[in-house]
DNA sequence: TTTAATCCGACTAAAGAAGTCGTATTAATC
DNA sequence: GATTAATACGACTTCTTTAGTCGGATTAAA
C-alpha cells in the first residue's frame, strides 16, 4: 500500500553509494551489496536494468564494475519509478482503460485529481535530491 | 506500486454512494455491490470496517442496511487510508524500526522529506473532496 | 588458463491482496 | 412462532506481485 519496491531501494543506496565515488572509478556490486546487506543476486540485476537505461556504465571482467554514467539532475525520481516500477497510479483505470466497473465508476475524476499531485512531488523530485 | 487497495476504492464508491442519499435513508450492502458490480461479500466487510470505526451506522435485520454517519469533511483521506490499509509510507523504516539495513541506509533521510509531501496531500484531501 | 567480474533468463519462495464460504445474529413480516 | 432478508465475522482459498535464487554464458585481466 503505496510502498516504493525493494528493487527501487536497493536501486537508490547504489547510486548514492556510486555517487560518492570519484568519477570514472568502478564499483563492483558485490560491494555495494556487501556494504548495505542487500542480496547480491537481486542488486546485480537492478544495476543491469540501470545499466540498460544508460543511468550507469558497465566494464566487464576482473576490476570491472560499475559507475555513474547519467547526470543524476536531469532524471525525474518519477521516470526512475516508472522505469524500475511501470506507471505510479493510484488505481488501474489511470493507466489503462480496463475496468468493467468504468462506467459506473464515481471515484475517477477526485481520484485521478489527487494521483496528479502525487506525480507532480515525484516529476519534481531528481534522483539528486534524493542522494542528499 | 503506489496504489490503492481494491479495498479502500470500494470504500469510497460506497461512501459516494451513502452520500447521494436523503439523511437516514438505508442502503443494503447488496445494492451497491450490484450498482457497481463489486464482490458482494467483500464489499459487505469493508462496510462493516467502516461500521466499527464509525463511518457509517448499520441496521440489522430485513429492510436493514447502511447509512451515513460520520461528517465526510472531518476525515481526511489519510486518515481513511491508514483505517483500511494501515501506515502511509514509501518504506517500512518510515514506520517500525526493524530493517538490517538501518545501519547503513543512506537514503532514509530524502525519502523520508519525499513521504512527508506525499502524506501532506493526503492530509489536506477530506473524504467531502473525493465525493465530488 | 584461471579467475573475478558482469549478463540474463528461468525458476522458486514468500507475502499480500482479493475473493469466497459457512455459520451466527438480528429483526421485520407472514 | 417460522420464515426471510439483512448484517457480522472469522476462516479459508485463490490469485497476483514481489523478492530472492540458481545455473549457465560472456568478458577481460592476470
Amino acid at each position: 500500500m503505496l510502498k516504493l519496491s525493494r528493487k527501487t531501494e536497493y536501486a537508490l543506496m547504489a547510486l548514492r553509494h556510486l555517487s560518492g565515488k570519484s568519477a570514472g572509478e568502478l564499483t563492483s556490486s558485490k560491494e555495494i551489496a556487501g556494504t548495505y546487506r542487500i542480496p547480491g543476486e537481486l542488486l546485480a540485476k537492478t544495476l543491469q536494468h540501470l545499466a540498460r537505461e544508460g543511468i550507469v556504465e558497465t566494464v566487464q571482467g576482473p576490476h570491472g564494475g560499475y559507475r555513474l554514467k547519467a547526470n543524476l539532475v536531469l532524471i525525474s525520481l518519477s521516470d526512475f519509478i516508472e522505469l524500475l516500477e511501470g506507471p505510479v497510479a493510484l488505481t488501474d483505470c489511470s493507466i489503462d482503460k480496463d475496468c468493467d466497473q468504468l462506467q459506473t465508476c464515481t471515484i475517477r475524476t477526485p481520484i485521478h485529481r489527487i494521483n496528479e499531485k502525487m506525480k507532480d512531488i515525484f516529476s519534481n523530485t531528481t534522483l539528486a535530491d534524493v542522494m542528499q
